[in-house]
RNA sequence: GGGCGCAUAGCUCAGCUGGGAGAGCGCCUGCCUUACAAGCAGGAUGUCGGAGGUUCAAGUCCUUCUGCGCCCACCA
């Protein structure tokens, strides 16, 4: 039989293709099974897919496939989200290379642009997914501007607003001038910035006073309408009550007013007052009742309001503000300050606060049974530090804007009169309810994306509808993502969740880590420091790429990517492949169709060994799958087939594999190799799906097709999870071999010491230290053998004397003997027994303190006290040993 | 202003509920041993950031300091 030395990984699209044609990604609404549900967060139509996507979908997929192998009805539902702005705004500069323009378009010419590409993006994201191995169930791909999703984004809107918790009004909002909308809070970044306060003052009317006061942004001055002084603030006591001018306002007057929010302290104790243009501002104004003067259009230039300033830019106006007041001798001086400025997170424009008309969500209610979820225990995060950010946020929420002055989106559903009247419902009603008119008008806005991904764990099984799938489906059992969407995203989904379906949308949330470069800088498009998945799947394949982004990281770390970092992933592939390769080299005249264990009769030590240390490793990986700590349990699977099995298991089994022993012997080692490998390839396929696939059917197929009942058979991805096997866990066993590694890593040691070479082979004697020891060395002689390059291996009696001129090797079970003539120098042989005699006194020596601390012996637990005495014992034994052989060098 | 994270071998990082410091890469030595040189065997390397504390026992828990990084926030 030819099988390749490496593996293949251009069959992985083979592999996908036949599963998704059999059907094994799908899940089915009727089936009795327990129900593991899984919502994939949908990446944006921006843009293919990134490394973070490569992580957050692989870590969804080990879930899955986990799941399904442990007999759930296992259902992960893709689907792409429309992203409103971004992928607006990304068009936008698209068809500005063309010289287009939306405006030209028209809107329906331009949603026909954006649903183009739509095509083409959402296609090569869904594309993308698949080669990376996702066990998505495509009949079930969703997107939030479908029909159906459209339709439960209309329902939610109508029921929300019909309740009072969505409403219309004038607010503050953060408005982006450069793409002419509204955003919300979740929206804005802030970051410190370089920037001046200006002093100034006004005249006080009637008096030869001034007030002076600070701003960062002179050209409000134009919307002020109040100037504020702390209420305990003697200094400006007798000017509250009168009124101040603004010159550069058409010599406005403004009332002098005090409200607690000013801090005395800061500037000059008195602030200048903008309802229409600061949050702040904007509370004071509605606590004294003050009116708010708007000065800025849409696009940020000074508007009517500005007087002489109408149509200049809001940086020139400023400039001209200054100018002015400097001419007016009322300007004092300029400092210089870093402060927060707010800014677009999509366009980095900085954010104007403007007073506009829109609509919000009323957070305060909604929000009660979102924090009762948590609090609960009803919804749980991996890490504790991610629950604080999700009730940070929630505590000290305000009410969300959720139009957007954009065309790309779901259109808000209200309805506008000319009478006034204003109607909300899911279809554009026919005439006026009120004044019977006919011309009505849809409100030209469009919801925060947002809006639509809150809903996303239910509108995807087809809610408002009673379906089956939302029977079966809803809630969903986990949610993973990364921790920048918690407040855009999770907090969303919870509140909404929670509304309509009056359920918590998932139990848990998996937050993970950011993939970085190997800088540890964020990737973005703008340093151009991305690393495109399908360029490493093309070279390495997705198993290795899924490999290498789960292994040696904990979850919710950051972790960086390093193309190094790959190697030893696939080098590990490497060496699964091999060895199965060599198992299957080796299987003539097993005779079995499966490798189901029924008995251990007859079978070895070191059989029972390895499948004492696969049945632990079972139950390991599975109770580290159960708790997401995914990074752990594939270190745990890589660790034991390369180690246990590989260096070790093999080797032992070659001598019975080659014939050298009885057929028995070798018919176990084959069963068992068997039987251990099916086990691996299992407890490795969430992880790497493809090979595991492959080397499962290849095995399967070596067996003579074996089909019961799945195992070995059609696909691994359907067949059982290992079962844990208490049974099959042996300490003695382990112990055993424990002791034959031991004895093999002293001889090697010798004879890299005494540079004897691989090819030489030495003769092994073994005088073990109890008949008990006697008997494992008897039966482990041949593998001991291969293991450490010897000749002839005669085990003695344990009361045997040492023999002459031979080096000593003192081991838990045996002393061992290499008659290496020559070679032995009695200096040396002294001077390393020497050494290993001070080794076992100190170890002695630090037992012996600690039990004879009275502490330790009341208070520790005493299978801690328990495991010391017996090292003790163990290290006494070997010293006497040791102390031996230097006498009789 | 508030909150959080990180600091462990030359590098990148594991180390879950406290019980004798680990992996990969790199480095040194020797091997093409009939599964694998993408491999095998042997080896060197750490006051687990500093200082206190709790405990019989601390990389692990508490306090504090230092240095990076992140998030939230309306000081004009």
């Amino acid at each position: 039989m030819e099988i390749p030395k490496t593996y293949d990984k251009n069959r992985e699209a083979q592999i996908y293709e036949r599963w998704e044609k059999s059907g094994y990604f799908r899940a089915d609404a009727r089936s009795e099974k327990t129900p593991y549900t899984v919502m994939i967060p949908p990446p944006n139509i921006t843009d293919k897919l990134h490394m973070g996507h490569a992580l957050n979908n692989t870590i969804q997929d080990i879930m899955v496939r986990f799941k399904r192998m442990n007999g759930y009805e296992a259902l992960w539902v893709p689907g792409t989200d429309h992203a409103a702005i971004s992928t607006e705004v990304v068009v936008m500069k698209e068809l500005a290379k063309q010289g287009i323009t939306k405006e030209t378009l028209g809107r329906e010419g331009f949603l026909e642009k954006l649903w183009e590409w739509n095509e083409i993006y959402g296609g090569k994201i869904i594309s993308q997914l698949k080669t990376l191995g996702s066990s998505c169930d495509w009949d079930r791909q969703r997107f939030t501007m479908d029909d159906g999703l459209s339709d439960a984004v209309l329902e939610a809107f109508v029921r929300l607003y019909e309740e009072g918790k969505i409403y219309r009004g004038e607010r503050l909002v953060n408005w982006c001038i450069k793409c002419g909308t509204s955003i919300s809070d979740a929206e804005v970044e802030h970051e410190d910035r370089q920037g001046h306060l200006y002093y100034f003052k006004y005249p006080v009317a009637g008096t030869s006073d001034f007030i002076p006061f600070a701003t960062s942004r002179p050209e409000t001055m134009l919307g002020d309408t109040a100037i504020a002084v702390s209420p305990k603030d003697e200094r400006y006591a007798h000017l509250i009550g009168k009124t101040a001018i603004i010159p550069v306002a058409d010599n406005r007057e403004i009332p002098i007013i005090a409200d607690h929010y000013v801090e005395p302290e800061f500037g000059t104790g008195a602030v200048k007052i903008t309802p229409a243009h600061d949050p702040n501002d904007f509370e004071v104004g509605l606590r004294h009742k003050l009116p708010c003067i708007n000065i800025l259009n849409g696009d940020g230039t000074v508007n009517e309001n500005g007087g002489k300033l109408c149509g200049m830019p809001r940086e020139a106006a400023r400039e001209k503000v200054i100018e002015a007041m400097t001419a007016l001798g009322l300007y004092i001086k300029t400092d210089t300050i870093t402060h927060a400025v707010g800014a677009h997170d999509r366009c980095d424009t900085i954010v104007e606060p403007l007073v506009r008309l829109q609509w919000f969500v009323k957070m305060d209610e909604l929000a009660k049974p979102a924090i009762e979820a948590l609090e609960s225990g009803r919804l749980k995060f991996n890490r504790e530090r991610f629950a604080k950010v999700y009730m940070n946020w929630l505590n000290n929420i305000r009410d969300w804007c959720i139009s957007r002055q954009l065309w790309w989106g779901h259109r808000i559903p209200a309805y506008y009169c000319d009478c006034g009247h204003v109607m909300v419902q899911k279809t554009a009603p026919a005439a006026c309810e009120k004044c019977g008119a006919a011309s009505l008008a849809q409100d030209n806005d469009v919801l925060d994306t947002w809006f639509s991904s809150a809903l996303w764990p239910f509108s995807t099984l087809g809610w408002p509808e009673k379906t089956p799938e939302l029977e079966k489906f809803y809630p969903t059992d986990i949610l993973v993502t990364a921790q920048d969407i918690i407040f855009f995203w999770v907090v969303r989904m919870v509140f909404m969740g929670e509304k309509f379906m009056g359920k918590t949308p998932f139990t848990h949330v998996l937050i993970n880590g950011i993939v970085r470069d190997e800088q540890g800088r964020k990737m973005s498009k703008t340093l151009k420091n991305g690393i495109d998945p399908l360029e490493i799947i093309e070279e390495f394949g997705a198993d290795v790429l899924r490999l290498m982004l789960v292994s040696g990281n904990a979850i919710d770390s950051d972790t960086r990517f390093f193309r190094e970092r790959l190697e030893p992933a696939r080098n590990f592939l490497n060496k699964l492949w091999n060895a199965t390769r060599f198992v299957m080299m080796n299987l003539e005249g097993l005779g079995y169709r499966d490798c189901k264990i029924a008995s251990l009769d007859g079978f070895g030590v070191e059989d029972r060994w390895i499948l004492s240390r696969c049945a632990s490793l079972t139950a390991e990986v599975t109770e580290k799958l159960e708790t997401h700590e995914i990074g752990l349990a594939v270190q745990k699977i890589v660790d034991f087939i390369w180690d246990e099995l590989c260096d070790w298991y093999v080797e032992m089994a070659k001598p019975r594999l080659y014939g050298r022993e009885s057929e028995d012997s070798r018919r176990t080692a084959q069963i068992t190799l068997c039987n251990v490998l099916n086990t691996a390839f299992k407890l490795l396929h969430p992880f790497c799906p493809f090979i595991t696939e492959d080397l499962y059917l290849a095995l399967g197929s070596t067996l003579g097709g074996a089909s019961d009942g799945g195992e070995l058979g059609e696909t691994i991805m359907r067949s059982a999870w290992p079962a844990v096997s208490a049974e099959l866990i042996d300490p003695s066993a382990e112990k055993a071999i424990e002791r034959v590694k031991e004895a093999v890593r002293g001889i090697r040691a010798v004879r890299t010491e005494k540079q004897v070479p691989p090819s030489q082979k030495i003769a092994v004697v073994i005088v073990p230290a109890d008949s008990q020891a006697k008997e494992l060395f008897t039966s482990t002689k041949a593998a001991l053998a291969l293991l450490s390059g010897a000749g002839e291996v005669s085990v003695h009696e344990p009361s045997a004397a040492a023999p002459t001129g031979a080096v000593s090797v003192v081991a838990s079970g045996a002393t061992i003997y290499l008659p290496l003539d020559s070679l032995v120098d009695s200096e040396k042989e002294r001077a390393r027994l020497t050494k290993e005699k001070k080794r076992l006194e100190q170890e002695i020596e630090r037992i012996d303190a600690k039990l004879g601390n009275e502490g330790f012996v009341a208070k520790a637990p005493q299978a801690i006290i328990e495991a010391e005495r017996e090292k003790r014992g163990n290290f006494a034994a070997m010293l006497v040993k040791v102390e031996e052989e230097l006498r009789g060098v």
